[in-house]
RNA sequence: CGGGCUGUGGCGCAGUUUGGUAGCGCGUCCGGCUGGGGGCCGGGAAGUCGCAGGUUCAAAUCCUGUCAGCCCGACCA
């Protein structure tokens, strides 16, 4: 049946909504594809539900393809499940949590490691089983501190997420590289432009990790990109290029210079300046911010993390490595509990003897010499050399990665992009198999221990994704692959003579195997052209004025394009 | 959780400074015109002005409290 705009389900709006913020929000409100019910929470109008329901399927069928089996899974889980990995606490905040009549305690599904691990664990147990990849395209519920952007970070979101189950490494990396190349062919297939990053694996644990980024002007993650090599990285996970190690002897002894009222990084490079023959930068300094950690469900513990003074600490990047424990700028009553801390004139000399960690950045390496605090109010020191006058318990990238830094490869300059995150593949591990005991029996009888990888789709992220790369300024232009309907037609004109024609040709092409749109309503041209450029099918089919010497138009949505078409051959020419 | 802003028919907004009994555009309904880029005329329907309390003869407007939403940050797929 050819769908006639006059019975279809859909108001568009002329204004843009006054909650949306980026331009595939807009849109998708504004064509009628997507609703907001609460914060993070839509609803899938007809158009929208078949966007969604197109992308799905392609994800289905490269999943199948693989040989990946689909399962389904509640998502109203117990917290016994959640409380033996962990992440009852673990999730902190993040999990929506509901009691039942009888109180006893639920969560609604954030992630499902869990129930994978426990139904393979039930239902195999031979090593003959394995290897097995299992999926499911589900419902996710995580209670954001700030759910944004539209269907970009929900509260209420559909992943598509799978598991594989492996005896040993080299099989995990066999279903690891299976992963990899189903999304590639999925984003292909949805017409993304993406591109795969390393990454840090965040609170799911586990180790190789790498992310799906499409890149997107408002786009939430930053990633790097080097110009010369292909290595391309979160900026949570990459390592850039840092000078060589120094050598130590050849820096004079520590001297503690007089430095009165700097306690900010440009006052004391000013005041050294003009104090000393030897001119600094604020790159020659050493920056130490104080920071405080804490494990899950532990307690506040100090940390402090040393860069070059022109350099900030990245937050995001110095969190996404160490999760799953937390971190944040330690506040003054907390600092106040170790005696030798002075604020703005904190070193490194002796906070091993102090008892708090300290971690610097690999740029600050071995050998190195720096103008840092003296600890003492009003004093800083020139000359500190790491392995001679301090030594930090470890390294951690923790630096603000600027445009222009240098490739940890191959030395190339990384420019910064920002992407949507459609995908992300890891290796797991053994860390759920060893939470829930997951093992087969091999063939000598003895218990092999199960190594998991896990891989996520966004499943409604990349419809937003899509919509994000493809819009253009008057709607949406979705890629034929996924697109509602194929053929969009406009009748106009007064009098009946181009709605037969229309209502004829597009009975025509539905019968050929075409799905069609076509708008049979009343009202201006305008309107209905503005509309058809908006719900953004690939190709407009206008049956107008041409129409008198046996013409259609047919119009490129992607290009613009327009061409005339007689009549007689439109459905071979658009089917 | 910090900072900023906003709550007024379905949607987008004005009105709040200076209290006087709610308005505009879009949409929608009826009638007609129009017919190639959100067209025109006429006539309708639809709003507890986020909520609660207070001040006042009178509150969308002033005061107090509260809830909700959006944006930035923290946090996060």
């Amino acid at each position: 049946m050819v769908t006639r705009m006059s019975q279809l389900f859909l108001r568009t709006l002329r204004d843009d909504p006054a909650d949306a913020e980026l331009p595939s929000h807009r849109l998708l409100v504004r064509a009628g594809y997507i609703r907001r019910v609460s914060p993070g929470v839509y609803t899938w109008l007809p158009l929208g539900k078949m966007i969604f329901e197109n992308v799905a399927g392609i994800v289905r069928e490269e999943m199948n393809r693989i040989g990946a089996q689909e399962v389904q899974f509640p998502a109203l889980l117990p917290r016994e499940i959640y409380e033996s990995s962990g992440r009852w606490t673990a999730y902190g905040d993040t999990l929506f949590r509901l009691s039942d009549r009888k109180g006893a305690e639920h969560l609604l599904g954030p992630t499902h490691e869990e129930m994978f691990t426990l139904l393979v664990k039930s239902e195999l147990s031979s090593y003959r089983d394995y290897p097995v990849s299992l999926y499911q395209i589900q419902t996710k519920y995580r209670d954001e501190a700030r759910p944004r952007a539209g269907l970009l970070r929900g509260r209420e979101f559909v992943m598509k997420d799978s598991y594989s189950f492996d005896l040993d490494d080299a099989g995990l990396q066999v279903s690891y590289d299976a992963h990899r190349g189903a999304y590639q062919r999925i984003f292909s297939r949805l017409g993304l432009d993406y591109r795969i990053a390393f990454a840090v694996s965040g609170a799911m644990g586990g180790s190789a990790s790498e992310e799906f980024l499409a890149p997107a002007t408002y786009g939430e993650d930053t990633f790097v990109q080097c110009v010369n090599c292909d290595y391309t990285a979160n900026t949570e996970a990459v390592e850039i290029r840092t000078p060589d190690p120094h050598d130590p002897h050849g820096t004079p002894a520590p001297e503690v210079l007089d430095t009165p009222d700097t306690p900010t990084i440009e006052s004391l490079v000013h005041l050294v300046n003009e104090r000393r023959e030897q001119q600094i930068t604020a790159a020659d300094t050493l920056k130490n911010v104080v920071l405080k950690t804490r494990e899950p469900g532990g307690k506040w513990e100090l940390l402090i993390v040393g860069v070059p003074g022109d350099r900030d600490v990245d937050m995001k990047r110095l969190g996404g490595q160490l999760e799953p424990v937390e971190v944040e700028v330690a506040d003054p009553e907390l600092i106040k509990t170790v005696s030798g801390l002075v604020p703005g004139y904190i070193g490194p000399q002796r906070l091993a003897e102090w008892g708090v960690r300290y971690l610097v950045d690999p740029t600050v390496v071995p050998g190195s010499g720096w103008v840092t605090g003296a600890n003492e109010s009003g004093k800083h020191a020139a000359n500190v050399v790491r392995g001679r006058d301090f030594e930090p318990a470890g390294e951690i990238g923790a630096v603000e990665i600027r445009d222009g830094d240098r490739c940890g490869r191959c030395g190339g300059e990384l420019s910064i992009m920002r992407g949507i995150e459609i995908g992300h593949v890891f290796q797991l591990g053994k860390k759920y198999a060893d939470a829930f005991g997951l093992d087969a029996q091999g063939p000598d009888g003895e218990p092999i221990r199960i190594t998991m990888g896990s891989y996520g789709i966004g499943v409604s992220r990349a419809v937003a994704a899509v919509a994000e790369q493809t819009l253009d300024d008057s709607g949406l232009c979705w890629p034929a692959a996924i697109a509602p309907y194929d053929v969009h037609i406009v009748p106009v004109g007064k009098g009946s003579e181009q709605l037969d024609a229309a209502v004829k040709l597009a009975d025509e092409l539905e019968a050929a195997g075409r799905k069609v749109l076509l708008d049979d309503r009343d009202g201006s041209a305008g309107a209905k052209f503005a509309d058809a450029d908006l719900l953004g099918m690939p190709t407009i089919v206008i049956v107008g004025k041409a129409l008198a010497e046996g013409n259609i138009e047919v119009k490129d949505r992607k290009s613009g394009e327009r061409r005339t078409v007689p009549l007689s051959e439109a459905v071979a020419e658009l089917s």
